[in-house]
DNA sequence: GATAGGGACTCCAGTCACTGGAAGGTCAAG
DNA sequence: CTTGACCTTCCAGTGACTGGAGTCCCTATC
């Protein structure tokens, strides 16, 4: 398979599959004119990538998660224990974000938002009228 | 004040100051030691910046609403638009965590996390026994 | 055989918002 | 006069790609 027949396969841009080579989570074979040919494996390998990006696992989870998945001998607790690290961290991000959410909702809701300037969004925004931590 | 002093109080890294400097986000003066020379009104500014920033505003949103807070003409339905669309945007990645989280959770719960091989977590990215969508 | 197109290749630069570190100048205290 | 804290600039790296330039290859059509 060529690299757009993957990248059409996967999903992933073709730009994303040489990326992924260049750091080392595929190698794929080489043809006599130098076009990258995947296997059936390497395909399965991108998807499988593919897949654990969409969930949010960083490039170096991906790579852990991809030697796991290759090790037969694994205990399903390292696998577990990285996607509960990785919970962890997108649970302090959803309350990062939802704190930021229930600032600017409230800032907008107070805002008149018509032609005139004055404006809760800059007052807090510049230490004005917020409420005392 | 020194570039110390301002990072001290608006919580900011002298890095960073460097670097909003660099991008034109502020001009403080200079002393004739070469070192920069916060006016309150830079001081202020800067934790405007860093308020802005803290509530996810991207750098160029922030220029944006400094030029509005500077401008007394300015119509606070400008500031409250700025404010809405970043709104749809914490609210989108929101949506996104929350899919991983569920999608995560849910594997997390399945796995049982010992020390044999078989793992519901893999066998998801690998694509086996996910539903279908 | 010439040509046109669509794909593939490599390599470099840019993204965003910093952050780290090196190499050196300045200032106040002891 | 030295020490140490502070300041300066400049360069490089982060994560995970993405865009673009310039070139090569393959297939099809005329």
């Amino acid at each position: 398979m060529n690299i757009g027949d993957v990248a059409a396969t996967t999903g992933l841009p073709a730009k994303t599959i040489r990326y992924y080579e260049d750091i080392g989570l595929v190698r794929p074979a080489r043809g006599e004119n130098g076009y990258r040919d995947f296997s059936q494996r390497d395909a399965h390998k991108l998807a499988f990538l593919g897949r654990a990006r969409s969930l949010g696992f960083s490039i170096e989870d991906c790579r852990t998660l991809l030697s796991l998945y290759e090790d037969h001998s694994r205990a399903s607790a390292d696998v577990k224990d990285l996607a509960r690290q990785h919970l962890v961290r997108i649970a302090t991000k959803i309350a990062e974000l939802e704190a930021m959410r229930g600032t600017l909702e409230d800032l907008v809701t107070r805002c008149h938002g018509d032609d005139r300037p004055d404006c809760p969004i800059l007052d807090d925004l510049a230490g004005d009228s917020r409420p005392p931590a």
